[in-house]
DNA sequence: GTTGAGCGTT
């Protein structure tokens, strides 16, 4: 099974590729997404990492304040889609 | 060519 974290506080330019280098580092990374803006195609600045869930607390804690492109990025365990607060 | 808290596309 996988989970999927929100990696937030992301630089303007940075990757799924840049992702998946930094995060394959701690866990196996199943998946990256980096949510562009659907109209511009710029970044929003944040994007998601989904990994097997036995290793979502340790990516979490190895990964979360850490620098990245030169921005130390926010991770957590992402929110389900449908659901909006 | 810009921005800076946030939670994604079917």
């Amino acid at each position: 099974m996988t989970k999927t974290l929100y990696v937030g506080n992301l630089p303007w330019g940075v990757t799924e590729e840049d992702l998946n280098e930094a995060f394959r580092a701690v866990a196996d990374v199943k998946s990256t997404r980096v949510i562009t803006d659907r109209e511009t195609g710029r970044s929003r600045g944040f994007g998601f990492v989904e990994v097997d869930d036995e290793d979502v607390e340790r990516v979490v804690a190895a990964m979360n304040g850490t620098d990245l492109g030169g921005r130390q990025i926010i991770v957590n365990e992402a929110r389900p889609r449908q659901q909006r607060y």
